[in-house]
RNA sequence: AGGACCAUAGCUCAGUUGGUUAGAGCGCCACGUUGACAUCGUGGAGGUCGGCGGUUCAAAUCCGCCUGGUCCUACCA
């Protein structure tokens, strides 16, 4: 092995072997076991929320395979609709100078096509650095033929339930991108805006009990006056029960429109009365469902202002009574230079009241980045009432579990208040609506045109043409844990591997995905998708800030892996910028921040990172210093296996793969060491049941680093090196060196897979351990019959006696490989019996030149001491130690148990903690003060000896 | 406005059903390299557990209020 671990020579290595031999693929028996993974976008490259997600992905995939389960990582990419599309679009556009319009839909969606065979491979390839263990064999894409068939299969189906219908209604349309969006893709941001209040001349004569002739409304969207269709006030409101009924004239457009009474009307409000524009707003359009009224709409698909107004009832049909003139100085604005010119227009009328600054929230695309514009277009839409029941039932009764817990509060709070879902969308790439019209506009929902034929009896040469929208991705990506089982068809994968065991995923798709996933999926197959839902944080950099190509603080998971020097850092993260005059200090933070660039760490130190941080329902602040931290622990596992090497292999370690051995005997050492190991796999095993990443991760690193190489490693050199030790023995530590190191390995190996691999196929067959790889291992089983709990006192008590004597060495300025000689004295039987068995250990690792037992304590040489339970560990001062060190030592010692005493004396002198508490904590607290208290006299006896020289 | 989550060492975080001398890693200080490892070893310093109040024999842990932070939902004519 070479001498420093260098993680890039092993890596790639093993991953292609590891998929050449197929070892990713379900094992064909036990337990099923099955993760489905979020399937990226297909366009994406691999940030830092994959790496962490499909890390915990992969190390429950690992280890359930271990285990012996069933086990299935479905893999799979996204279509993505508008971020595809978009991005292909932009690209045409470079490349070619073309729009997707100039090239036509079938050139385009061909296009896509294109990219994707050409570059959709880059996050998958980026997957496999990773360490992914996805069954590639089985990959899928949400646009695929299968996925097709379960598509149309699902819509036609909810069509035929009148589940899906399609109808004119106030969507959130995207001005830029053409399409409409679902709520959930609006973004809400925060601006600074104006508010204005407008006069509308009452009609009629009439006036209002406070003898004007006109209302005052406000509204912070002038141009929508256009398309007003009513004046609403509140039904309560006595200054203007009179004018419900009456009319207004609409200022600009004369037209005339009524006053309506509606609770939407609030009286502390401004003037308490309020413009409704059912056609382009939310809450009006609630009232004009109320009220009864005309929806006019006035804006184009760009939304600039229409030449002549539509208006429609609440059913979409248009209606002829109302008069579409609008006034031509308008006509073909966009919409924020019709809201100047309309102000401009009113305050020369003199129909300006006032204006305000108000703080309020305008909605964003949070594709495009455009000011969402609520719009009347026809669309498709998925009745949920119905499919929310069940769905929330699912979670009600437990057969789908969020861990944390506290997300099933956030899903039902969803649930419970859902809107109709808009999954129609004006795009050319996604899966096309099976919907087809005639010439009357009769709509045919069908599988295929001929089917539509065939079930509504349509003559052969009526032509039909096919709705021209697209689903939502989500529509698609809904079906995934049964779609990519093979459903419709009723396939053995389905059979076995549905329901999944555990979605892990992010919170922010909880609604986008998880929720619909659970209606669909419990409507379609009549099971839940999977039983539990793994919810994990965000990855956020080091000071928590979300990490965003715009704030320049991204890290690309495979810098960490690979390595970036400074330059290339700085150039990733500075060009191609939206807002290129960020560019310098993002330029100054990043050289700031990593003035050497990234060292290279390996997938498998990033992985053990994002597990350590893996804590719970909390975001992750990446820490750096965590990640050289486990990069240090791989390469201290790399160099304990070298140790372990040098020193069995060619060696009889008891335990050979011809089964040829001596006798063997065990040490201390070797059965502590084997017992820890045990706890270590039950704690490990614990939590990754759990879902506490960070406790298997801690626990592990624990048992390798302070245990095993700290004191194991070092407990073996005596029994090897030295000539005293019988060769029974040293087989014995062989043995256990290289069992222990094997076992390890598994236990180690679904956290960080390469690594493990490389070193077990090297310790494997010293362990009498065959087999191809530690993938196919059995997963380590703790034995509790060799847990010893003697070993562990007597290594504590060994431990104890080590760890006095470099005390006294670091406090006296003992040089640490000085030779000493070190007393032992006034403790029990059990100690002198322990001094005598580890003699050597003792000598070695404390490096004394001889240690023995004091018969007489009085007669002990002026010494520094140290307490081991009852026992006193002493290193004569002769000729060694500074006498004020040593007083000040003590000193400082004997305060620290005055201060413990005294903690423990109050609380024993409190009546109700000894009548109260139970029995056992009141002894617990005797026994110490009795420890405390015998400590203290040791340390003033020892005080009062050197003070007195 | 409603709700969720968070606040423990300089930094990033653990802390099971209340009882521990409150822990880890990084960073810091001192010392140390002939035989696994300086991507290291040994020893050490560093915390009134955000604040106030309550429950209890006992609170980092349970309850209430407050402060600060993150996020979600809603509203903003």
């Amino acid at each position: 092995m070479d001498k420093t671990y260098q993680p890039e020579q092993i890596e790639s290595r093993w991953y292609e072997r590891w998929e050449a031999d197929n070892r990713f693929a379900p094992s064909g028996e036990g337990e099923p076991f099955s993760i489905m993974i979020p399937p990226p976008n297909v366009t994406g490259s691999l940030h830092m929320g994959h790496a962490f997600q499909d890390t915990i992905m992969d190390t429950l995939t690992r280890w359930r395979r271990m285990q012996g389960r069933n086990s299935l990582w479905q893999v799979g990419t996204d279509h993505a609709g508008i971020a595809t599309q978009m991005l292909v679009e932009r690209k045409v556009a470079a490349e070619e100078g073309k729009s997707r319009h100039d090239l036509g839909r079938e050139a385009f969606i061909d296009k896509v096509w294109e990219w994707k065979h050409e570059s959709g491979g880059h996050i998958t390839r980026q997957l496999r650095r990773m360490g992914a263990s996805v069954d590639w064999s089985r990959e899928r894409f949400t646009m695929d033929d299968g996925f097709y068939q379960a598509v149309q299969e699902v819509f036609v189906r909810l069509y035929e339930e009148d589940l899906v219908y399609r109808g004119k209604r106030l969507v959130n349309w995207d001005p830029t991108l053409h399409t409409a969006i679902s709520d959930l893709e609006v973004e809400n941001r925060d601006q600074q805006g104006q508010f204005w209040h407008f006069r509308y001349p009452l009609a009629d004569g009439v006036t209002t009990e406070a003898g004007e002739d006109h209302l005052v409304v406000a509204t912070t969207r002038p141009e929508t006056l256009l398309g007003d269709s009513a004046v609403a006030v509140n039904p309560e409101d006595p200054r203007y029960a009179s004018l419900v009924g009456k009319f207004v004239e609409l200022p600009l457009v004369g037209r005339r429109i009524p006053v309506v009474a509606d609770e939407h009307a609030d009286m502390d409000k401004g003037s308490g009365c309020v413009k409704i524009t059912p056609a382009h707003d939310f809450n009006d359009y609630e009232v004009g469902k109320r009220c009864g009224l005309p929806l006019i709409n006035v804006f184009s698909k760009d939304a600039s202002v229409l030449e002549r107004a539509e208006a429609f009832d609440l059913q979409g049909r248009p209606l002829a009574d109302v008069d579409p003139s609008l006034p031509a100085a308008y006509a073909g604005l966009g919409r924020f230079e019709a809201r100047a010119r309309i102000v401009a227009d009113m305050e020369a009328a003199g129909l300006l009241a006032q204006v305000e600054t108000v703080s309020n929230t305008l909605p964003y695309g949070d594709r495009s980045g455009d000011v969402i514009e609520p719009l009347l277009t026809d669309q498709w839409f998925v009745a949920v009432e119905e499919l929310a029941k069940p769905a929330i039932a699912a979670v009600e009764n437990g057969d789908i579990e969020f861990v944390p817990r506290n997300y099933e509060n956030m899903y039902f709070a969803w649930m419970r208040d859902l809107q109709d879902w808009c999954i129609s969308r004006q795009l050319w790439w996604g899966h096309r609506i099976p919907a087809w019209y005639d010439a009357e506009g009769n709509v045919y929902v069908a599988r295929t045109a001929e089917e539509a034929r065939a079930k509504h009896g349509l003559a052969d040469d009526l032509a039909l043409t096919q709705d021209e929208d697209v689903l939502d991705t989500w529509f698609s990506s809904g079906l995934w844990t049964f779609g990519t089982l093979g459903w419709p068809e009723p396939t053995e994968a389905l059979k076995t591997f549905h329901p999944s065991s555990v979605l892990v995923t992010g919170f922010d798709i909880i609604f986008f995905w998880v929720a619909r996933m659970i209606m669909l999926t419990l409507k379609f197959t009549g099971e839940v998708p999977f039983k539990q839902v793994y919810v994990h944080g965000l990855v956020r950099d080091g000071q928590g800030h979300k990490m965003s190509k715009s704030k320049g603080n991204v890290l690309d998971p495979i810098d960490l892996i690979d390595g970036i020097d400074l330059d290339s850092l700085v150039e990733k993260r500075t060009g191609n910028m939206m807002q290129p005059q960020k560019a310098k200090a993002i330029a100054k933070a990043t050289r700031g921040e990593f003035p050497e660039g990234i060292e290279p760490h390996g997938t498998d130190a990033l992985r053990y990172t994002f597990l350590s941080q893996a804590t719970t329902g909390r975001d992750i602040k990446f820490d750096m210093g965590r990640l050289d931290g486990y990069r240090n622990f791989c390469n201290k596992l790399w160099n304990a296996s070298r140790y372990v090497l040098m020193n069995a292999e060619g060696q009889d370690c008891g335990a050979s793969l011809d089964g040829q051995s001596g006798e063997v005997e065990l040490s201390l050492a070797d059965r502590w060491i084997v017992s820890r190991l045990q706890q270590t796999e039950a704690q490990v095993t614990r939590a990754l049941e759990d879902y506490r990443f960070d406790h298997a991760s801690q626990a592990l690193y624990d048992f390798v680093w302070n245990e095993y190489c700290d004191w194991y490693l070092e407990l073996s050199k005596p029994v090897l090196w030295d000539d005293a030790a019988s060769e029974a023995a040293k087989r014995g530590t062989r043995r256990t060196l290289v069992r222990v190191l094997e076992a390890v390995l598994r236990l180690a190996h679904p956290m960080m897979p390469y690594i493990t691999e490389e070193i077990w196929q090297r310790v494997a067959p010293l362990a009498g351990v065959a087999g191809e790889s530690v993938m196919t291992q059995p997963w380590p089983v703790a034995d509790e019959g060799r847990i010893d709990e003697t070993a562990t006192h007597d290594i504590e008590w060994l431990k104890g006696v080590i760890v006095a004597v470099r005390n006294i060495r670091a406090e006296m300025n003992i040089a640490p490989g000085k030779p000493l000689e070190v007393l032992l004295t006034k403790g029990s039987e059990a100690d002198r019996e322990r001094l005598a068995a580890n003699r050597l250990f003792l000598s070695r690792l404390a490096k004394l030149e001889r240690i023995y037992w004091l018969e007489a304590p009085d007669q002990a040489p002026l010494s520094a001491t140290q307490l081991v339970g009852d026992m006193e560990v002493l290193v004569p001062m002769a000729g060694l130690i500074d006498k004020d060190a040593e007083l000040a030592r003590l000193a400082k010692e004997i305060d620290k148990q005055d201060k413990l005493i005294g903690g423990i004396e109050k609380k024993l002198g409190n009546e109700s903690f000894v009548a109260k508490a139970p029995e056992a904590v009141v002894q617990k607290e005797r026994d110490k003060l009795s420890d405390f208290a015998a400590t203290r006299r040791v340390l003033v006896e020892q005080r009062d000896k050197i003070a007195s020289l």
